[in-house]
DNA sequence: CCGCCTCGAGTTCT
DNA sequence: CTCGAGGCGG
């Protein structure tokens, strides 16, 4: 056998190989070797190739990592037109879809095939003679762009197809940026300065047009195939099911969450069950395709315009909505942060009206190049909170303008300050009103001392009325010092009484924590009233003896230090010592605690207890309760509706606790 | 000094 | 929930 030959041989099974670990890990996610194994073998051919230039064809593996630019894409004539899909808002709408097919068809009951609508853009794929020949975009439906050396950089993108494929077909598909990959790509462009993607469709649309493919390839890219657009030389399937399942033989990456539904009780079920779980989908759906299945039925029902009368897409409601910027307002936190919050024109996002959304601070607006005036995309992802993606540069008239944290705090005129390398600007006034009203709600709240009754309402009213100057006033309230205030009866007046007599019990730890000292959260203060038993003692703790605790360091101990030597704080402690609020911890020998040293951490809602009462009794057994996993999680309980936490606990491979096995560690069982 | 892990602070609407 | 920042170990 001469060289060239054994190459040839030796090549062609490397790209065998090859191609068999790129479906497995591209097409199906599931790996049979490691990264470094697959790597090693890349290699390999690369070297073959590199010795054998003239061996090297166009769909080799070592073919996906783009060419040299290009000047401008060329346009793609699709012989058969790409339609759209009709829109249907709300499950009546669907009905009467369904309503009028079934008359068309003149049956009641027919097969339906239930997809998920990807937030990607289309795209056609032509295979000649086996061969990816062209990739296009969708256009305008009948003319696209030719992004064929795009295209090929996406892994999941079968360059040739097995034997047995039609000479000469066309399949079209979603492509999409990954969530996760989005995300990632986003925190690596912040890193670099360059502006973000709004969504992972617009960084999916923007990834594929560019004219430099080696670009392309760098983007985390995937595709899902969705239909077979002509097919020649071949019989194929006859219903659009079966199709999906022959594409997916020819191997090309078909979605799993795709359903065949035989009856309209299954298609809203789809719809509504997604609708519900499609935060936790690695892409992003902006709702559900719905198709006639038989293609006979497809053929006979045909097109109105350029929508098929054969589908129709379910749109969920939108989690995200173009809006005004009116205007950037401040407000002030207890600790004299500045928050800047944008003032929007009333949208609609996810089925409730958005106003307002924090924009975090100055730097976080610059970043983002967020002006006033602006037209903003809003979005209410998976959270409930309402964010700001980023302007809409092409909408600017000119007349936008620039936000800049003002020098004088908008609520006292005190001077602002931004210590060196911080994010946060800071009200040096402590006698800021809105921080004593912050402050005094903070002292209050649920996670504080807890004094059912009064608010954000109620606090303010007290302050604005002179009832009260600080947190410890509380305790010296009187009744009839409370009638007079609007709508306030007996009945209310004597309840807040009792809720603030009844804080009087509050642990240390929730008195620490309601005091409102800068970086003293729930946690600290646990700690800060094990280690000293009763205010007086912390009170007059040094620097050195602060930060020889565990978790105390430098900046929390200065913060305390600083906290008790103004004579303003000395007097609330006095005042709350005075009127009866002087909390002792008991030292506790934690070792003999049942759940000593055991870490837990809950996911979703518990039926009997809510999270909170269970992370307090977690604690008063001695254990404690996390936010999130790690390894040293021992238990995760889980409960309805888990969220990420569940993931990370599998990989880690964390013991997981029913409701029921959790109560029964706790002794409520 | 860097990278991990934790904690703190603020957030919208019903 | 997310981001920022403090604490701490390597």
């Amino acid at each position: 056998m001469t060289d060239l030959a054994q190459a040839k041989q030796e090549i062609a099974r490397l790209r065998a190989i090859i191609n068999h670990h790129n479906y497995r890990y591209y097409v199906l996610d599931s790996p049979e070797i490691s990264d470094a194994e697959y790597d090693s073998l890349m290699q390999e051919l690369k070297q073959w190739e590199t010795e054998y230039p003239q061996l090297v064809t166009p769909d080799s593996p070592t073919q996906r990592v783009g060419a040299a630019p290009v000047a401008a894409f060329g346009v793609v004539v699709h012989p058969l037109p790409l339609l759209s899909l009709g829109n249907v808002f709300s499950e009546e709408e669907l009905l009467s879809w369904y309503n009028r097919i079934s008359r068309l068809l003149g049956q009641p009951q027919f097969d339906l095939v239930g997809e998920h609508k990807i937030d990607g853009l289309a795209v056609a794929l032509t295979y000649v003679d086996r061969q990816l020949t062209t990739g296009a975009t969708r256009g305008d439906g009948s003319r696209g762009e030719n992004i064929t050396s795009n295209l090929r950089t996406i892994r999941s993108i079968p360059l040739s197809v097995p034997p047995e494929a039609p000479p000469r077909f066309e399949v079209r598909g979603e492509v999409f940026m990954p969530k996760a990959g989005f995300n990632q790509l986003n925190r690596e462009r912040a890193e670099e300065g360059l502006p973000l993607f709004a969504n992972p469709r617009n960084a999916a649309a923007g990834s594929v047009r560019q004219l430099d493919s080696r670009i392309t390839a760098k983007r985390p890219l995937d595709i899902y195939i969705y239909m077979l657009g002509y097919a020649e030389g071949r019989p194929t399937p006859t219903t659009h099911w079966e199709t999906l399942v022959y594409l997916k033989q020819l191997g090309f990456k078909i979605n799993p969450n795709n359903r065949l539904l035989t009856n309209l009780e299954q298609v809203k079920q789809f719809c509504n069950q997604w609708q519900e779980k499609r935060d936790g989908l690695p892409y992003e759906a902006d709702g559900i395709a719905i198709k006639v299945d038989s293609l006979a039925q497809q053929q006979r029902l045909g097109n109105i315009r350029h929508e098929p009368r054969w589908a129709i897409a379910y749109k969920f409601p939108a989690i995200q909505a173009f809006t005004k910027l009116k205007d950037i307002g401040i407000n002030v936190g207890r600790t004299g942060t500045l928050n800047p919050y944008a003032i929007l024109e009333p949208v609609v996002v996810g089925g409730v009206v958005i106003k307002h959304a924090a924009l975090h601070n100055e730097a976080d607006i610059r970043r983002k190049d967020i002006r006033i005036g602006d037209t903003v995309i809003v979005q209410r992802a998976g959270e409930v909170i309402p964010e700001i993606v980023g302007p809409v540069v092409s909408k600017r008239t000119g007349k936008e303008r620039e936000f800049t944290m003002p020098s004088r705090c908008p609520v006292c005129g005190g001077k602002i300050t931004r210590a060196e390398g911080e994010a946060m600007h800071y009200c040096s006034n402590a006698a800021c009103p809105a921080q004593i009203r912050e402050r005094l709600r903070h002292f209050v709240s649920r996670p504080g001392m807890d004094i059912r009754g009064i608010g954000e309402k109620l606090s303010a009213t007290l302050l604005k009325e002179g009832l009260v100057k600080d947190a410890a006033d509380l305790y010296y309230l009187k009744k009839e010092q409370l009638s007079p205030i609007d709508r306030m009866g007996d009945k209310s007046a004597s309840n807040i009484i009792s809720a603030i007599n009844n804080s009087r019990k509050q642990s240390l730890a929730r008195l620490i924590f309601a005091l409102g000292i800068r970086h003293i959260g729930e946690e600290t203060a646990d700690i800060l009233s094990r280690e000293f038993h009763c205010l007086d003692i912390l009170a007059n703790a040094s620097v050195e003896e602060l930060t020889s605790i565990r978790g105390i360091g430098t900046e929390i101990a200065s913060s305390l230090v600083a906290f008790f030597k103004l004579d303003e704080n000395r007097r609330i402690i006095r005042k709350l010592k005075d009127a009866g609020v002087n909390p002792k911890e008991e030292a506790v020998p934690v070792k003999e605690l049942p759940l000593a040293g055991q870490e837990f951490v809950i996911t979703g809602r518990l039926e009997t207890l809510g999270r909170h009462e269970a992370e307090a009794r977690i604690k008063a057994l001695g254990g404690t309760a996390k936010g999130d996993v790690t390894r040293k999680t021992a238990y995760l309980v889980v409960g309805t509706e888990p969220g990420s936490k569940l993931a990370k606990a599998k990989t880690l491979g964390i013991k997981q606790l029913t409701e029921e096995e959790f109560l029964t560690r706790l002794r409520m069982r």
